[in-house]
DNA sequence: ACAAGTACACAAAA
DNA sequence: ATTTTGTGTACTTG
């Protein structure tokens, strides 16, 4: 009976992950997404519930960051968990990853399913409602596997997503490249494909009609420094 | 016509 | 050169 069970459960798991996930793709010049539905209702519901007793977030001086000589506290909360001993610097800080909790290597395993790819990290911001946002940005670190996609795992409150071509910027873009808008649903997963981000920025602007919080899990492949190895860009030293 | 929400250029210093 | 966020101003929407 015990043996029966374990089977069922197993075949359970297989099924979901060995039927392929109905991908959307979404293409412009330079850019190259893929956005699907990764959990259901119900499993993202309690993956989110799980998340929120286990992941531990940056407080004090790591939640904080200094902006036009002003200090700001980072209108989000994040949390960084890895392979042990890894670190990843962003945003001229350096952090030290968090081992793996369950629920995060669950995760993790699912989008490997998913996607073919493996990660060995994970960010994870946490808007705790429509005011938590972040600004356009890229994630285009020198540390981070440039042939392999970022895959980002959406949970909780649906947020708008905002991608814009860099040179679709400033007063006078030297291009006409309308946005890229998509919203991010509860349970789904983005996958942003190189060069996405070397061409486009991408941001989660603020929604003041969003009460509740969400948390955004973006799954990623850093590359393992050896010792003794000269910088990358010498140049810039 | 009003108010709220949104878009985005721009502000310095590392 | 690029990067961070908050703000003023202009615009849109109901
Ligand atoms: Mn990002």
């Amino acid at each position: 009976m015990q043996n029966e069970e374990d089977e069922e459960a197993e075949l359970e798991v297989l099924a979901e992950f060995s039927h392929p996930v109905p991908w959307q793709k979404i293409e412009a010049q330079g850019l190259d997404l893929d956005y699907a539905l990764l959990f259901s209702k119900e499993e993202a519901d309690a993956l989110f519930k799980q998340l929120e007793e286990e992941v531990m977030y940056s407080t004090g001086e790591e939640a904080k960051v200094q902006v036009f000589g002003k200090l700001h506290n980072i209108p989000r909360r994040q949390a960084t968990y890895g392979d042990a001993g890894l670190r990843y610097t962003y945003s001229g800080r350096t952090h030290l990853a968090c081992t793996w909790t369950p629920t995060l290597e669950y995760i993790r395993d699912a989008v490997t399913n998913a996607t073919g790819h493996t990660f060995n990290f994970v960010l994870i911001n946490r808007y705790r409602d429509g005011e938590d946002h972040i600004g356009e940005h890229r994630d285009d670190e020198k540390e981070l596997d440039p042939v392999c996609p970022i895959a980002s795992v959406s949970l909780g409150a649906a947020r708008d997503f905002v991608l814009r071509h860099r040179d679709a910027r400033g007063k006078r873009g030297a291009r006409r490249l309308e946005p890229v808008k998509l919203q991010l649903a509860h349970g789904s997963l983005l996958l942003m494909n190189p060069p996405t981000n070397t061409f486009w920025y991408h941001s989660l602007p603020v929604r003041k009609k969003v009460r509740l919080p969400r948390i955004n899990l973006t799954f990623r492949r850093i590359l393992l420094i050896s010792r003794g190895e000269e910088p990358a860009n010498v140049w810039s030293l």
